[in-house]
DNA sequence: CGACACCTCACCATTTCTGGTGAAGGGGAA
DNA sequence: TTCCCCTTCACCAGAAATGGTGAGGTGTCG
């Protein structure tokens, strides 16, 4: 009985947003976790999530605003590796007050997220509650991890394919030389410097950044830049 | 006999980059793959690699900047998810011109790459690169890909370990308010506007960015918001 | 061949940004 | 309590970016 095996092919069927969340609460009970979070944020900041957590719970984290404090989502957004909460930094005294209150709300003691990054700014979290000693936790995680990586990565896949989910429309490509404009702007280059870089005159090099910046509909050359970072269109 | 687990043990033990070298040319044997190439970027442009490919062809490859027409490279920067060589558009001349010139070099016709994001804008490709009929290949694909995607995420966590690999030091945190700045400015507001959302004067406005700026050793305001946009400091 | 996208350059008035300096109250950490 | 960082505001001159329009050449795809 392969449970990975299983979990994939069900993911492979899911068709809707709601399929998802079923999902979420299949995997819950087929691995015997507590809680389960799938949360993803695009780079235009659309969200979706499916998760077991309660209701009670989640309406009041979005009302507080404690995606800004929680620090399971502070510390993954710098990472990209799984981590285990314990090895998060907890010190900091709203840390402290929301780990209490999270508590009260029911999550278990023990967690670990997996962080997942798109492209075009893509960025979701996979997160595994549970309540439950170090020593059980230590072995849950050392069976579990493989697979809820990969069942991590192909649940964002099947999300990103599914329509009003997290993904977004593709914005068209830049040419080579508007490519090279907007990467020079944003390590840190001014007009002059770029039309030097790319030996073209500035007149010339204007017409790279407009026709970008219209390409993309951005409003001005900071948003052209980072517009075209997130979506992955230039790297730097 | 896991081969999963003995890659694992393998690279949990590498130490340096030639240890990251020896590793892939190890995992090539193992899995019976012609090549395989770990390839990484990081957002200061700074970039590693560990392959088995002959030091022509990573010479000419380099040398003719065919990472600008490698619709491998072009094509994966943009998506997250594992992809077939075959599925990606090889439609261009230049791409068809490329592709000739790989097999000459004694490339497989086969491949798949595992794109690999980490933060502050971290890429890697992790490539596998065959001689091989479709089918025998798709049983092989069907068969390790799982392996392979899990093996490339580890391997991805060492090298951003590893002293003088991919990885680039830390940047100094932003306050609440330069983070809202940016991302205000990054989202294509000018200063008014962000002034205005921000209920601020524009004076103020105008500390946070420098302070950004200033924290960040960015020149302007374009490479503020580039670069705390690469490193992960503010999400658009 | 014709359409279309790309690359190149110019001009000009206006808006916006930048650099540098000074100052004051609030809060947390040592 | 003292020190440092955060937040807030002001002034000013000079540098840089913007918006809009026009126009020439090249290459590719159908």
């Amino acid at each position: 009985m392969n449970k990975l095996v299983d979990m994939q092919e069900a993911l492979s069927n899911a068709r809707s947003l709601e399929d998802l969340q079923t999902f979420v609460e299949g995997l819950r009970d087929v691995y015997a976790i507590d809680n389960l979070v799938y949360h993803s944020v695009n780079a235009s900041g659309g969200q979706y999530a499916a998760l077991t957590y309660s209701s009670e719970w989640v309406e009041r984290y979005i009302d507080k605003g404690y995606e800004r404090i929680d620090p399971v989502v502070q510390g993954c957004y710098k990472r990209f590796t799984p981590i285990d909460w314990k090895a998060l930094d907890w010190s900091a005294k709203p840390s402290r007050d929301f780990l209490g209150e999270a508590a009260s709300a029911g999550l278990g003691n023990q967690g670990f997220s997996i962080p997942i990054r798109g492209p075009s700014g893509q960025f979701a979290l996979f997160s595994v509650n549970q309540k439950d000693n170090d020593d059980r936790w230590a072995k849950f995680t050392e069976e579990r991890v493989s697979d809820l990586i990969l069942i991590a990565h192909y649940m964002n896949e099947r999300a990103l394919e599914i329509e009003g989910g997290p993904n977004q429309g593709p914005v068209r490509a830049l040419s080579p030389r508007e490519k090279d404009a907007l990467t020079l702007l944003a390590l840190g280059n001014n007009r002059a410097g770029v039309a030097e870089a790319l030996n073209i005159s500035e007149n010339t090099l204007r017409v790279y950044i407009e026709s970008a910046r219209f390409k993309m509909g951005a409003s001005n050359t900071v948003h052209a830049v980072a517009t075209a970072l997130t979506h992955g269109l230039i790297v730097v």
